[in-house]
DNA sequence: TCGCATCCTGAAGCAATCCTGACGCCTCCC
DNA sequence: GGGAGGCGTCAGGATTGCTTCAGGATGCGA
C-alpha cells in the first residue's frame, strides 16, 4: 500500500513518513508541488496527503488540475485552515476528506484506513487463504492458528500474493511494489525473499507447495 | 456515551436512533458492513448494536473480523435468528450479548446499560495481565504482589501497553500518547525507556519476554 | 541428452536499528 | 545550598534484517 505525502515542514513530513512506515505503507514524500507532480507521473499511490500551503503553489490548485486530468486517487487534504469555507473549498475541488491540523497520528491513521477500504470496496481487514491468514491492520500472520514472525519485507511479499490469491505476479509487479519503482533489475533479492517465505510458511508435509514458480515471469499463491 | 446502530431496515433503526438519542446516547447508524467498518474506524463507541442479516454481508463475519483484529467494545447483538445455535454462535464469536427480535426497547436500554457498566467497571479500576497490576486510579503497579516504583513516563508507558495487550505498538502512536504530537523522530529516547521498564518488570528467570520488539516498527506486550 | 537460462538457498558483509550504562541538567524538597 | 531523583542525550556495542554473492539445482528448448 503506497502513500505520497505532499508536505513542506520538514518535521511533520518525517513524522508522517516515519509513522506510515512502521504501519507497513511505502511512503513517498515530496515536499513541492512539482515533485508531487513528478512523483504521481512515476508511480501510483493508494492515498494522497496533501498539505495546503506548499513553497511553490497552493495545494488546492494543484488538486484541482489532478482532478482535472482524470486523476482519481483518494486524496486527504492536511491544512491548518479549519474555516468551513475552506473545508467546502478542498471537498468541492475532489479531495476525499479533510483533516485539520493539528490532528494526532492516530486519527490521521484511521482516516487513511477508511479511504483505502473505501477505494477497493469490500477489502477485508483479515485475509484467508489455505491456512494462511493475514491481518491487514496488525499486520501478524498466522499459519494454521500459530503465529509466524516475519520480517516487514517478508510481510509485504506475502500480503501482494494474499492480495492475488491463484493470479500469477510477475516479478516487475512484485518487485514494483515492495522496492518503489526504479528497482534494480539484475539482482536475485526476490528469489530469497522468497525463498524465506517458503521457508516460514510451508509446513513439512508433502502437500501441495504455497507458492508455484512460472518460469521467466513470476510466481503464484496456489 | 455513544452507541452505533448496525441495522439496514430502516423502521427499526430510525426507532433506536430516536429511542437511544432520548436517553442522551450519541447516535451513529450505519446500514451496511462497510460504512460499519468505516463508523469505528473513525472513532471508537461505548456500544455497538449489531444486526445480523446485512445487505453487504453476514453481521457475525464483521464481528469476527472486528474481535481478530483486537477491537474490544462490548457488541450486543440483534437477531431474528433465535436458535441456541445462533446464540451461542453469536457469543462465540464475541459479542458481549445476544437479544433476540422483537425485544422491548425497555429490555433492549437495560442491557445496554447493563454492558455499558461492565465495560466502565473494568476500564476504571484495574488492568492485569501476566501477574502486572496496573491500578489507574492510584497509577500504582504491582509485579506478582510485589509493589513496583515507576516513575510516572514510566508508569505512562506501562499503562499504553496494559490498555493493549497482544497488540503491536508503532513507535509514533506511543510517542505521541507520552510526549507532544509530533514527537521528534531522531531520538531514542522510547528505546531508553522500554529499557527502563524492561528492567524493572521482567523478573530473573527465563521465561517468556514481557516486551517484544518489533523492528523498524514498534513493541509488544505479549 | 546437452547446454543455457533461470531459480534456489546458504553464507557473509553491511547497514540500520535497538539496547543500555553513563552523564549532565533540571526540579523539588529539605 | 545541597542532595535526590527524574528526564533527556549520547555513544559504544549487540542484534537483527537487508542485500549481495556464489555454487548448485532445476527446468526448458534445441
Amino acid at each position: 500500500m503506497k502513500v505520497l505525502i505532499v508536505e513542506d515542514q520538514e518535521r511533520l513530513g518525517a513524522f508522517l513518513e516515519q509513522g506510515l512506515k512502521e504501519c507497513a505503507y511505502t511512503v513517498g514524500w515530496a515536499r513541492t508541488c512539482a515533485s508531487a507532480r513528478d512523483a504521481l507521473a512515476e508511480t501510483t499511490y493508494d492515498v494522497i496527503l496533501l498539505d495546503l500551503g506548499l513553497p511553490d503553489g497552493d495545494g488546492i490548485e494543484l488538486l484541482k488540475q489532478w482532478r482535472a486530468s482524470g486523476f482519481n486517487e483518494p486524496v486527504l487534504i492536511l491544512s491548518a485552515r479549519d474555516s468551513v469555507a475552506d473545508r467546502i473549498k478542498g471537498l468541492d475541488v475532489g479531495a476525499d476528506d479533510y483533516l485539520p491540523k493539528p490532528f494526532s497520528f492516530e486519527e490521521l491513521l484511521a482516516r487513511v484506513r477508511s479511504l483505502v477500504r473505501r477505494q477497493s470496496a469490500v477489502k477485508n481487514t483479515v485475509l484467508e487463504h489455505r491456512g494462511i491468514r493475514v491481518d491487514l491492520l496488525s499486520h501478524t500472520v498466522q499459519v494454521d492458528g500459530k503465529p509466524i514472525d516475519l520480517t516487514s519485507r517478508e510481510y509485504a511479499l506475502l500480503e501482494i500474493f494474499m492480495q492475488n490469491p491463484g493470479r500469477i505476479l510477475t516479478r516487475t509487479l512484485i518487485s514494483e511494489k515492495i522496492w518503489s519503482s526504479h528497482f534494480d533489475v539484475d539482482t536475485n533479492l526476490l528469489d530469497v525473499y522468497m525463498s524465506r517465505l517458503r521457508a516460514k510458511l510451508e509446513k513439512g508435509g508433502d502437500e501441495k507447495p504455497l507458492f508455484k514458480t512460472v518460469r521467466g515471469v513470476g510466481y503464484q499463491l496456489l
